[in-house]
RNA sequence: CGCGGGAUGGAGCAGCCAGGUAGCUCGUCAGGCUCAUAACCUGAAGGUCAGAGGUUCAAAUCCUCUUCCCGUAA
């Protein structure tokens, strides 16, 4: 079961596999683009051209679907990034073993926004998690764990990507624990657990009070989703949002908070803790993304 | 037709409402100044004003249609 394409390398490793696949669960198609043309998720693409059976039923906790599924009698469901909440129900179906594939290093950033949150909150490293799933949100027992750096450089984008790439090694090496019964049940400690909430095209919105450093990691780890931006005034005096893009620069001079000034060509922004946010790279509405310095061309700040 | 912004030399924009010489900040090129420079001075090249049709003596500008780009919409 898995809508998110950083589920899609996982898929596939599962096609190519010897286990016996016997479908997808995934999201309903969805309206989406600007025409709001109705889309199905990549990894349903995946699966029916290797005729694999799909359900995408609204609900996932309703009766017909599940009754469908008992019939299937599956082994194992492996979850990742599906997008529902699981009914007790649901979780009692297969017969060996439900496990959730989660892409943080748990017990820390339970939830929707498990990439982001390490790469905001500074961490040097997170990771995937394959666990079983109980009722309790991302809580279950774990199984194992693979850990990736997170370096200076690097985006929710970037480290989305490389866990994708990284989850079929350990998928597969769980599995094997799984039906060999070698595998390993280690409870989550509960007091350690933090949690990642859903992330909304809002949530990106800067606030400058907060310290440049700290900014810093957000534009990083909200690139590509949900992005970051600020609201300024253009020339016509309408209030735009202009998005703000990786990467950018923390300098340690003062200046008053929220306030952007151009010095040298470069486009600043006081922000907190006396720390100065230089941008790089912008995109006012209505246009393309573009450097800091192009904008600075013909869209003074006052 | 979901809502909204936009298309003007290589880049970012103004000009449009009150039609009548193509403008600004840069970039590029040439020359000058300088020990020297991404700095400064002078000059030059480069645009079918997205496309089509219409109104007009005259359209970047007004009217109609088309194409493309972007924001929003998880």
């Amino acid at each position: 079961m898995g809508t998110g394409d950083i589920a899609i390398p996982a898929f596939q490793s599962l096609i190519d596999s010897e286990y016996n696949l016997l479908g997808l669960v995934t999201q309903p198609d969805k309206p989406v683009g600007r025409k709001q043309l109705l889309t199905p998720p990549k990894i349903k693409e995946l699966a029916l051209q290797h005729d694999l059976p799909v359900w995408q039923p609204e609900k996932a906790k309703s009766k017909a679907f599940l009754t469908e599924l008992e019939a299937l009698a599956p082994d194992i469901i492996i979850v990742m990034a599906y997008g529902q909440i699981l009914t007790q129900r649901l979780i009692d179906i297969p017969t060996n073993a439900i496990i959730n594939v989660h892409a943080s290093l748990l017990p820390l950033y339970r939830g929707a926004s498990c990439i982001q949150g390490p790469i905001a909150d500074g961490h040097d490293q997170t990771g995937v998690t394959i666990m079983h799933v109980v009722k309790a949100l991302d809580a279950g027992d774990i199984i194992l764990q693979r850990t990736t750096p997170i370096s200076p450089e690097d985006t929710g984008g970037s480290v989305h990507d490389r866990l994708a790439e990284q989850t079929p090694d350990a998928l597969l090496e769980a599995l094997a624990q799984l039906s060999s019964g070698t595998a390993t049940r280690t409870p989550q400690i509960e007091e350690d657990s933090t949690y990642a909430p859903k992330l909304l095209r809002n949530d990106g919105e800067l606030d400058f009070s907060r310290s440049a450093t700290e900014l810093e990691r957000l534009i990083r780890a909200y690139h590509p989703w949900p992005g970051t931006f600020f609201p300024y005034t253009d020339k016509k005096g309408k209030t735009k949002r202009l998005k703000v893009f990786p990467p950018v620069s923390v300098h340690s001079t003062s200046h008053p908070i929220g306030q952007p000034l151009i010095e040298d060509n470069k486009l600043l922004i006081g922000c907190g803790d006396n720390s100065t946010l230089e941008l790089t790279l912008v995109q006012p509405e209505g246009s393309k993304a573009m450097p800091a310095s192009d904008f600075l061309k013909g869209n003074p700040f006052g």
